[in-house]
DNA sequence: TCCGTAATAT
DNA sequence: TATATTACGG
């Protein structure tokens, strides 16, 4: 049974040939273990010091499946070898004592033995200390397939899985390694019904991803048609009609990605297009449309800049907008959860777009002044959000908000809620900014809409930011601290039920349901509000496959948590900007001048 | 047979 | 809902 990762010739009549490290430094028990041990075809190697066993165990990597070592050792006590062992080789460990106290068998447990034997020792139970190894074997499986065990994997594994691209298994490791799953638990997807392994992983687009997409959109456009893109929808239609699937995998270059996935995508991406154009003839039938004049270079990689968010009634009902940040998030989806509402998974939050936005209407649900809200859907808590900069106020200086030329190099101010919050980043220092704290802005039209002139998409005008100050104004200032709370945390209004805590964060349940009263409220007294978060074009590295680790999907984390809530509780703090390095954005890159905005409504569409 | 897309499934 | 898969016509 090679795919039980035992290396011993007699796999196959496993398990047999598991290669048993017993360390004792009574020589007399090592006898007796030895015996026993080999009466069960066990391989067994005995050590009567604790080093000695570290230092074989050193040498020879991979050459123990499992290790069962005394407690009480003289030269080194045996919770030390347990651990070290489990950080450095992460072998199973049956730790053995004389000595039953709770308190002891309780701290091997919780330095990683698998298992805690009372001396004396039966042969039943030496017998069973295989199902240790096999275990585990099969966790290790599972983690892959979460793609969050791989490392241990491949430390247990002789190494040959490899990365590819710098992202985590995708392509053919994965798939080989499904196989291999297949292979060894065919049964128990019978008994569990876990088919997991046979099915793909899906692909989330995130904005990078996304960016992508639209870069190659672009430049087949390009490349095949030499009309300008400058002239609104007609000719990003003329654009698209040039351009496959096919072509757009090729030019977008990402080896993990299918032609399915590209297929769908711009099935998905013609679809917003066409509703694009839809909104811009019934309400700009003159061709209202206003195109930014942010540079090309930025825009190749981003399309629509549309702001405005109309919540469709089916968004309101869902109440939260699912954003995928930056770094692309594969998962499998064997292994969500079955509770529907955890399937959506999410994804890496660098900037969402999709957010929820409540203004405080009159409406006997909202206990405090005007909230703005992202909804963003569950993140793995590797990935912690980045925040989209936000400002209940639309501060003009935030491309999404407005016109990204109409402030050129301004910077944000820093905002200072709870004394914790980021600081404006210096220019060309490499800063989160995750939170900005605007002042309050002149008001401007936002009326922006795509700035991809290259890309000819259809744009749009809703201007909406005046509308939408007037309106919020009026009923949220009293309370400024939460009226300029301009980011969000995971937030996710979906699920009206407690929260658990996620790292950082605790549970709220309190404001359940506000939100989406809120957001009906809004939409029911059509308020156009625009809002938008900053994107950044083409910034490769953020691209990234992760793989969300089954936990996450069942793990409501943040959801449910309102940024105000957040705050009211201190429980944002300075830390929520360093949460992810990976994923946090220089802050340069927020030059509204430089990098023009992607369209969130693709992604709430 | 391949490609792109509509329809459908998950 | 978003994406994957399938079906189907070119």
């Amino acid at each position: 049974m090679e795919s039980n990762g035992f290396s011993s010739p007699r796999n196959d009549s496993f398990p047999a040939g598991l290669r048993v490290l017993v360390v004792d430094d009574d020589p007399t028990w090592l006898k007796i273990l030895e015996k026993m041990l080999k009466k069960c075809s066990y391989e067994v190697t005995t050590c009567g010091l604790a080093r000695d066993a570290l230092n074989l165990l050193r040498e020879r990597k991979g050459g123990y499946d499992i290790v069962i070592s005394d407690v009480y050792m003289p030269d080194m006590d045996g919770f030390k070898l347990l651990e070290q062992v489990g950080l450095e080789m992460d072998l199973p460990v049956i730790m053995m004592s004389v000595d039953g106290e709770t308190s002891r068998v309780m701290k091997g447990v919780q330095h990683g033995a698998c298992d805690y034997l009372l001396k004396p020792i039966r042969m039943k139970e030496l017998r069973n200390i295989w199902q240790h190894v096999f275990r585990k074997k099969i966790h290790e499986v599972r983690d892959i397939e979460n793609l969050e065990g791989v490392q241990n994997f491949q430390m247990t594994r002789n190494g040959s899985d490899q990365y590819e691209d710098g992202h985590v298994l995708c392509g053919e490791d994965l798939t080989s390694i499904k196989k291999r799953k297949d292979i060894e638990s065919k049964h128990d997807e019978k008994d569990t019904g876990d088919y997991t392994s046979t099915k793909k992983a899906r692909v989330v687009w995130s904005v990078d991803l996304h960016q992508k997409f639209v870069k190659a959109v672009n430049q087949i456009g390009f490349d095949t048609t030499s009309l300008s893109c400058f002239d609104g929808a007609m000719t990003s239609s003329v654009c698209l009609a040039e351009v496959g699937p096919k072509k757009i995998l090729d030019m977008m270059n990402v080896p993990w990605l299918t032609r399915e996935n590209v297929a769908s995508h711009l099935q998905k991406y013609r679809l917003y297009l066409s509703r694009l154009q839809k909104e811009n003839d019934s309400k700009n039938p003159a061709g209202g449309i206003r195109q930014s004049d942010s540079p090309l270079r930025d825009s190749a990689g981003s399309f629509g800049s549309r702001n405005s968010i109309n919540l469709l009634p089916s968004d309101v009902s869902n109440g939260s907008y699912r954003f995928s940040g930056s770094s692309l998030v594969v998962h499998n989806e064997d292994l969500r959860s079955h509770d529907s509402d955890q399937k959506r998974l999410v994804s890496t939050p660098l900037a969402e777009p999709k957010r929820t936005l409540t203004v405080d209407v009159p409406n006997p649900c909202i206990p405090r002044s005007s909230q703005m809200e992202f909804g963003h859907p569950l993140a793995p808590p590797q990935s912690e959000l980045d925040f989209g900069a936000f400002d209940s106020t639309f501060p003009t200086k935030y491309p999404w908000c407005g016109i990204p030329e109409i402030q050129p190099k301004k910077k944000h101010d820093p905002l200072h809620l709870n004394g914790g919050f980021s600081h404006p980043p210096l220019p060309g220092q490499k800063q989160h900014t995750r939170v900005h704290c605007p002042q309050p802005a002149p008001a401007i039209s936002c009326a922006l809409s795509l700035t991809e002139r290259e890309t000819g998409f259809p744009v749009k005008v809703k201007p909406s930011y005046n509308e939408y100050r007037s309106n919020a104004n009026h009923v949220s200032s009293k309370d400024s601290a939460v009226d300029s709370i301009p980011f969000q945390t995971k937030t996710n209004m979906a699920n009206h039920q407690p929260v658990e805590p996620i790292s950082r964060s605790t549970s709220s349940t309190d404001n359940q349901g506000m939100n989406m009263n809120c957001i009906t409220e809004l939409e029911s007294s059509r308020k156009n509000i625009n809002l938008g978060m900053p994107l950044f074009t083409t910034l490769e590295e953020d691209l990234q496959v992760c793989w969300i680790p089954a936990d996450c999907y069942t793990n409501p984390g943040l959801q449910n948590i309102e940024i105000s809530e957040l705050f009211d509780r201190g429980l944002i703090k300075d830390e929520t900007v360093h949460l992810n390095d990976e994923l946090r954005f220089d802050y340069e890159f927020y030059d509204p001048t430089e990098y023009s905005l992607i369209d969130q409504s693709m992604f709430i569409a």
